[in-house]
DNA sequence: TTGTAAGCGTTATCAT
DNA sequence: ATGATAACGCTTACAA
């Protein structure tokens, strides 16, 4: 269980430690045949550079921080997977953590990752605005940080956001085109960003074709199929439902989709359904969901490259990419039945 | 953004590093007032040991790794979150790895993770056997591993799994005393001992029920949605539909489900469906799926313990936990539909 | 109870 | 092109 040190191989091959260390770290000066000798032998002795003393003596962690809000919901468990595998072919480790939704345990997550040194931060936040101006102060500091979605257009920061504004206007108006006639937004939560951005793409299609005030309305929900399925409980209670909904996103649209099935009624033929960020349950549903794809793998590896140049220039441009998606539509959305099955 | 250091500390206050070290770590006699003052100023001065400093010293990392095989459907996510909280509650850091389901790429995570010097390792192994060796002689070596579910019953090592045999057979006997005359078996990989073991699970209601072997059959899938669906598609063409169908998890059930639906067959009524290794995903499909439920908080809350008490103590006796679950008989398998909805 | 100093395994700055 | 050695920030004998 010993390891072998830099020692241990310049001791067996009688040459200094700082050779056997130039070999390892091809910056150097170094001549090519004692490198390669070098790198053989320390291969047979088992020996690798201890990270450890690397970190210490460079002072840095080659850690990145990513904090997610959620991981089971399938949307940032393939965010983590590009970001692991982004940094780790860059060098750098991954700290993953998720804050399950939850502000506190959030700024928990980003001390704790801070406290570790890393070099640099990813953070998709969670609901609420509570940590923001510490989020903010520590970026102004020149600490490498990258917001990634949850996060307000306006705020000075670097950041990859996706074009909610719009891609939830494209969806609303679908549902117009295919002339429903009532439509309501179950929303998220109103004071998170992409609930309020996803919020007023949906207004601005209401107005654009002059919906009347009391054909469509706006319910707060929360992110979780529960939420949707509390949601449509209510307004079968009030006798309240409309020709179609557009949700914020897919598990509180498939939430929904469940209630209503399980009180007997047919989708898209009742009541039709549009979803966003979508994962792959869309398609395994009954009818399949439509929804507005994000694309995922490309946000997250930009934000990834934007964190790596921030970390090497600290006091870089700050720099904000907005996304753009595509919508697909699938049969919980369409008057005819007519789009082929996948 | 220079930190300040231990000496920044103890020059400030005019005693000495070991003093201040000793106030951050409670072990050493040091006079209270003295400890109280250091660590007063020591908050003041935004002083927080460098826990990179502390590795090396202490040679060790306070790392944990986890592999998992994959990170989107649900049950590894939980697993993950599991072992986040557990281990940080502990004053370890969790570096999460995922294999993709290729054993090439795990074993490159576990070997990416030693070299990073974790003080030990989880991991829930991926389909194949290549890498078995490899992990075993790690263990032997005293190395702390503990293995989680995926790994076989009979291999000398600490492991905790899930009594897969036992609760295949409950499974499937619930099928026959539904009365189901016709039951397949969609097994995942057969060289997957999850696989296998539900398998033998799965035969040995068979033959507790003399059913006819030209009544039952297993047939190889892989674990994703769509390998269920690839499945159907092949049964629908020869013609060979079963009326029901035990399914190695919940996503190829659910893929499979999808398939018969989308050409028409109803559910239970037509082809009846029991999944594996509930997700939340079971009671949001049409009709809910029934599912086998493993305590996933308390297998992965024990694999870490496990884990530590090996770290402690090396050499410790080996020990494998093996845990029950419950089955959630929904209506996906069921004859009259006298389930109450959830 | 406190201080001194060696050591953890590297990298990096000087010399040579 | 290579070697000697100080740093990196902490812990931990050992001394006082």
């Amino acid at each position: 269980m010993k390891h072998v040190t830099i020692k241990d191989v310049a001791r067996c091959l009688n040459v200094s430690v700082s050779t056997v260390s130039r070999a390892f770290n091809d910056k150097y000066d170094i001549r090519k045949d004692t490198k390669e000798m070098i790198l053989k032998t320390a291969h047979e002795m088992g020996y690798y550079p201890n990270p450890i003393a690397k970190k210490l003596s460079q002072n840095r962690s080659l850690n990145i921080g990513v904090v997610v809000p959620e991981i089971m919901n399938g949307y940032y468990s393939e965010v983590a997977i590009v970001l692991q595998e982004f940094f780790i072919s860059k060098g750098y480790q991954v700290l993953l953590m998720q804050s399950d939704e939850n502000e506190d345990q959030e700024l928990k997550n980003v001390k704790t990752l801070i406290n570790n040194m890393v070099d640099g931060l990813i953070i998709a936040p969670t609901i609420g605005y509570k940590n923001a101006s510490y989020y903010i102060e520590k970026h102004n500091e020149g600490y490498p940080i990258v917001f990634l979605n949850r996060i307000d257009e306006t705020l000075q920061a670097s950041k990859v956001i996706f074009n909610n504004v719009k891609w939830s206007f494209f969806a609303t108006e679908h549902l117009i085109r295919e002339k429903y006639k009532k439509i309501y937004h179950l929303s998220g939560y109103k004071n998170l960003c992409v609930s309020s951005e996803r919020i007023q793409g949906f207004k601005k299609a209401m107005n654009k074709h002059n919906f009347p005030k009391e054909n469509y309305k706006i319910i707060e929900t929360g992110l979780l199929a529960k939420e949707g399925m509390d949601a449509i409980e209510d307004l079968i209670f009030q006798q309240d439902l409309p020709d179609a909904f557009f949700c914020v996103n897919d598990m509180v649209a498939i939430g929904a989709m469940k209630k209503l099935k399980d009180n007997g009624y047919k989708i898209p033929e009742d009541v039709a359904f549009v979803g966003f960020t979508e994962t792959r349950i869309a398609k395994l549903v009954t009818p399949e969901l439509s929804s507005v794809k994000q694309p995922t793998y490309d946000m997250a590896k930009k934000s990834g490259e934007m964190l790596l140049s921030r970390i090497k220039n600290p006091n870089s441009e700050i720099e904000t990419v907005i996304f753009n998606g595509e919508f697909n539509i699938r049969k919980s959305s369409v008057r005819d039945s007519s789009i082929p099955a996948t």
